[in-house]
DNA sequence: GTGAAAGCGCTAACAT
DNA sequence: ATGTTAGCGCTTTCAC
């Protein structure tokens, strides 16, 4: 038995004697006798009208099913919506398998239901058309890029819109707010670890290049030329490290993954370490890519970190065990629709680019290489 | 003077020669020489105008900055808004640190994607007016209400407005379409299970009762008033088979936690191994909570199942480990998105109350009681 | 304290 | 193939 039938009584619905108008403030009104302004002033202007006659037009709406004045028309009328647009990468429902990108929209539901306003997910297509037509066609006051290829259509059509925006994850543009982590300082600190302890095989497992996601081994031309930012500057980072211990780049094999999921990371790793002279230290640019790597590992019978060394990305917290780096996610949230709020608002913006620090977690999946390498 | 007063700021506009108008239909067919009606066509229906002239509106609009015709707008004159909403228990934040709740979502998102629907994600709050406004507030067509306390005035707001609905792991309403599983049942087997292992001293580790968290051990008064519809699903379900087995419920403690997460199940999970008499058994509503105990059970030098067995629900994957019902959450979400948009578009619906299969996976946290006891 | 009217930007009849 | 026009429901002057 539902506690809500009562609404659903004969009284409360009568078999429709009237074909039913669509509750809005001009039917409040007339069924009251008084102007639609008053009505409209009972929802957004309390002191414009008395208390007593306030309560009546309340009552009545409510009567007629009117909970508040209708969203779009107000959105057009005012030129604002409350609500603001999250863009991520590519499939909006990848997002929810990403534990990082969880915790991300985690700390912009938490500003956006502190400040009432609407979260809206945008999804996005391959196409262009369809990209420009996803954020052109949504009621939105501002929005959110969340690690977005450089190229990607939708970037462009949102900044086209002339909308505001914050970017996070995302190459810096000088007049736009940034929110980021220095992940190339943060790569390399993480692979200057590893090569410290003796490495001299390395392997990469990457996230996404760019769009297509070709996946597979990467040569170098390939990797210069990934548009996904983050991808590329921790890449850059695991670079510099191995180029610093003065060892060579080329004999560093890079994979990129299609899709940052364990299963990729498993698949990937076990092609690395299938070969003669396989790495003793793999670089995996998330967690659940190294998560994968471990299984991979364990699954051909070797010890980590005694054969083989790995390192993951994010500190995410089904990844314990991982020698990673931290990173706030849901901070960056946070700060980004905190960022966005305050620019829709016209305050006076805080510093506009906003770098986060990530500290290195060094636990036990890496260690020193195997004696007879 | 123009409703637009939000450019109150006259610096807000760089020393341009002409004031910037924002971009509109109408600004482009000024600037093109056409009416506006060819610009409209020229975005939503192709086929009225020469490929030609579409083409030079198209590029004139992109040159002005727009992307496709205002959405307020738009919404406002079709009396769609191509989104849909999800309301979810209480904090919005909330659902983002919940696995089932993230894989629900993650299914509506891949359905809505497919569909070209933007998500919106609406905020509550604890106020019935602020909550009312917020579903009001929203443009959409349509709402999945998931896992709602029967009481919550949001859901009363949702109704009273007249909103196409969806319920999910809600009490079902005949009217409405709803989409769940039959926790009672799943978690009469779960009991059953265990008590058929031979445990006679048991206790449960409950999700919220009511939106008001009292938290702590709950009284028989206060377990019959319970307004979260699962809660009391799976008490009823644990309750069952208890009873069925001959022994008193009255002997079993029900402590309610006051939030999904591991830390509350760790701390529950202590104070119930405490006492002089504690339970062989621990039946958990999640996983979370039940990881949260496998944690105290470790920590106090239980062994598990030997000392203590520990069963949880959802079958999340970081708990491979665990005892528990498994349940589609992600189907869940998929089904409620498309029977929301196959409503909205008046297709005929396929049955509206969709029950969903679970699943008892026995695993190692469950076993024998102790010899001794 | 209340009402009349203008118009936000758009789409769909109905012209032409 | 293109243009004219009437609202969609609302908020906000500006009168009273």
């Amino acid at each position: 038995m539902s506690p809500r039938q009562g609404r659903q009584t004969p009284e409360a619905d009568p078999p429709s004697a009237q074909p039913q108008r669509r509750a809005t403030l001009k039917l409040v009104a007339e069924s009251l006798g008084v102007s639609i302004t008053t009505v409209s002033n009972a929802f957004s202007r309390p002191d414009q009208l008395s208390e007593a006659l306030r309560e009546r037009v309340l009552a009545e709406a409510a009567r007629l099913g009117l909970s508040s004045p209708d969203a779009a028309a107000r959105s057009l009328r005012l030129g604002r919506s409350a609500s603001i647009g999250v863009m991520y990468t590519d499939r909006l429902s990848y997002a929810f398998s990403d534990p990082g990108a969880v915790l991300f929209l985690q700390g912009v539901s938490r500003v956006c239901e502190a400040n009432g306003q609407q979260l809206v997910l945008i999804p996005s297509t391959s196409s262009a058309d369809a990209a420009a037509t996803a954020v052109g066609r949504s009621t939105i006051d501002g929005l959110i890029v969340y690690s977005v290829a450089d190229d990607d259509p939708v970037l462009a059509a949102a900044i086209d819109r002339r909308m505001p925006l914050v970017l996070v994850d995302q190459p810096r543009i000088d007049s736009l707010p940034w929110i980021g982590v220095d992940d190339e300082k943060a790569c390399r600190a993480l692979a200057e670890h590893v090569v410290s302890l003796g490495h001299r095989r390395l392997a990469v497992i990457a996230t996404e290049f760019d769009r297509d996601r070709a996946g597979g081994r990467a040569t170098k031309a390939r990797q210069e030329a990934i548009t996904f930012s983050t991808t590329a500057a921790r890449l850059r980072g695991y670079r510099a490290a191995v180029e610093k211990a003065g060892l060579s780049w080329q004999g560093v094999p890079v994979v990129e993954a299609r899709e940052n999921s364990e299963d990729n990371g498993y698949r990937l790793a076990t092609a690395l370490l299938r070969v003669k002279n396989r790495p003793t230290a793999i670089l995996a640019m998330t967690d659940q890519l190294a998560l994968g790597a471990l299984r991979a590992a364990e699954r051909r019978g070797f010890i980590v970190p005694d054969d083989v060394s790995i390192a993951g990305y994010d500190d995410i917290p089904a990844a314990r065990v991982l020698t990673t780096v931290s990173q706030p996610h849901e901070e960056k949230g946070r700060r980004a629709a905190e960022q966005l709020l305050s620019l829709l608002a016209g305050r006076t913006s805080p510093p506009r680019h906003q770098e986060l620090a990530t500290t290195l977690r060094v636990r036990v999946t890496t260690g020193a290489p195997p004696r007879s390498e």
